[in-house]
RNA sequence: CGGGGUGUAGCGUAGCCCGGUCAUCGCGCCUGCUUUGGGAGCAGGAGGUCGCAGGUUCGAAUCCUGCCACCCCGACCA
């Protein structure tokens, strides 16, 4: 804890590591791939997941639950979803251990209790809840289901990276029914617009919402809907996504329902779904070389009072009127932590809670009390000001809200530079190898050619922008005439 | 699953080539005193089946074989 983070200019990768651990948000875990999300990490998603579950309620959506397990049969029943899938699960075989003859002491699987039907540990939720909504629905009258869940999934990734690609992973997946194409379209690009203005008010991270291509659409639905971010090191992440599904679950599930004619149809569905993906988000939009840096709207400490003191007579003096700059704050719903340790020097705690990001920090000496003032420093600029004593609640609830808004306009900035249109294929290369960042360019519309673009340069179109601008051009690596331009990036 | 690498105290490491008081150093931890406005100082202390299992040897962290785990680069992906 007392040396220095990497300098994410050096090695992004080591950066973000580190300060994923020494700001103790999470951990490597000794299970293949898995994450343990510590307090202070989990404290962080405790908040995304309320302002999350806020938003999805404001839209009519109500929560429930689904098994973990999904029984094979059901599982491959829409099969483009099941060949998406299909390597990268975990299976279940059997269902009891017993003692091995051969080694006193351990266990073996028991070939005995081997499963009839396998059991997929759920990758997404589509298939055992679709499932369950053919026994919900018969009439129209029983449409639309909007219903949401917080679960977790697992996928077997060949290779994982805390928060953004994890073996089990936490999230939300919605899952709704509806009796019509255009109600369902309607819903899936409503709640990729919830996760944009959740992206935006609560992480201040500028997204562009966009559609996916054929290739990186999601894997049964017939249109993907997505939120795609900038990171600091010029690499995009896909930050949520929002299905059209249209008729291939409810065929699948054999899902029909009564139309107010009187005729049977299949439902319509969406599903949509972010994850703890957004925590490495977070921490990649704002972060700098002393830290982590939050946003106030999910900083689980707002403000942390630093008392500076010399024994215990001026600490007693100064706790006075920290508790009561603390009380003051937490009656407006400031979350304040109060740290009067006594085994830390102050600068010592400067550096942890820099470390942390916690944005607001508040110091209180003998100096102060003197002047009737104390000092305070914003995490995002490490500015210092001295402020009366009588003016902190306000300053500081007022900092708060500056901190939260010029969060998101530096971000803005950063991401609005670095989208660069381009022309031709060289400069693509160029601009992609010195620069990064998302790419403008016309493209053919062909998968044949996203794919060559994607072996020569790693990049991927990450989303066709919604009201892209029409255009006549030619596509930069075919050649082919296109009628819009689309973004690629390499991406995490 | 291919190619490369690493496993030594809670964390990070030296030692391995050339077997023999080599289990090293830093951080952290514990105790005490002095400190406290930007990662404290000194003194003392605790903590290790050297990844696991065999083998070679008088003797193995060191050499050999097998296994396991993890990391990096590919393929896969929220």
């Amino acid at each position: 804890m007392a040396e220095k983070l990497t300098s994410r200019n050096q090695d992004y990768s080591k950066w973000y590591n580190e300060l994923v651990i020494k700001a103790n948000l999470a951990e490597l875990s000794a299970v293949r791939g898995c994450m343990v999300i510590k307090p202070y990490g989990y404290a962080i998603w405790e908040k995304m997941q309320a302002e999350l579950d806020k938003m999805f309620k404001a839209t009519g959506h109500e929560n429930a639950y689904f098994p973990l397990f999904v029984p094979k049969s059901l599982f491959e029943a829409e099969e483009k979803n099941a060949e998406g899938f299909a390597k990268e699960c975990a299976i279940v075989t059997h269902y009891r251990l017993k003692n091995d003859e051969e080694k006193p002491g351990k266990l073996k699987v028991d070939p005995e209790s081997k499963l009839e039907e396998e059991l997929i540990v759920r990758p997404t939720s589509e298939a055992i809840i679709w499932s369950t909504y053919k026994k919900w629905i018969q009439s129209y009258r029983d449409l639309p289901i909007l219903i949401n869940q917080w679960a977790n999934v697992v996928r077997w990734e060949m290779r994982t990276r805390l928060f953004l690609r994890t073996a089990e992973f936490l999230w939300q997946e919605g899952h709704t029914a509806h009796s019509s194409k255009q109600e369902a379209v309607l819903e899936a690009k409503q709640m990729n617009d919830v996760y944009a203005d959740f992206a935006e008010k609560f992480m201040a991270m500028p997204v562009i919402k966009g559609l996916k291509s054929e290739s990186e659409r999601f894997a049964g639905a017939l249109e993907t809907y997505c939120i795609e971010a900038l990171m600091q090191d010029g690499k995009a992440l896909q930050a949520g996504t929002s299905h059209f599904l249209g008729q291939n679950f409810a065929k699948a599930f054999d899902v029909k329902f009564t139309n107010e004619k009187g005729k049977l149809d299949y439902v319509w569905a969406t599903s949509w779904g972010v994850s703890t993906r957004l925590m490495g988000a977070l921490i990649m939009t704002h972060s700098d070389d002393n830290g982590l840096v939050l946003p106030p709207n999910l900083a689980p400490i707002q403000v942390v009072i630093v008392p500076v003191y010399k024994g215990d007579v001026e600490l007693n003096k100064i706790s006075i009127v920290a508790i009561k700059i603390k009380n003051e704050l937490e009656s407006k719903g400031i979350s304040v932590k109060y740290d009067n340790r006594d085994n830390f020097k102050p600068g010592f705690k400067f550096n942890e809670y820099e470390l942390k990001g916690v944005p607001v920090r508040i110091v209180v000496g003998p100096k102060d009390i003197q002047g009737n003032s104390v000092e305070i420093a914003r995490r995002d600029t490490l500015a210092k000001s001295k402020v009366e004593i009588n003016n902190v609640v306000d300053t500081v609830s007022n900092l708060l809200s500056e901190i939260q808004d010029s969060l998101l306009i530096r971000a803005l900035n950063y991401r609005n530079k670095n989208i660069t249109i381009v022309d031709s294929f060289e400069d693509f290369q160029s601009v992609l190898n010195e620069k990064g960042g998302f790419i403008s360019a016309h493209w053919d519309g062909t998968t044949e050619t996203e794919e060559l673009i994607k072996k020569k340069t790693k990049a991927t179109i990450r989303c066709i922008p919604y009201n892209n601008e029409q255009e006549d051009g030619v596509c930069i690596y075919s050649g082919n005439p296109s009628k819009q331009r689309v973004l690629f990036a390499k991406a995490y």
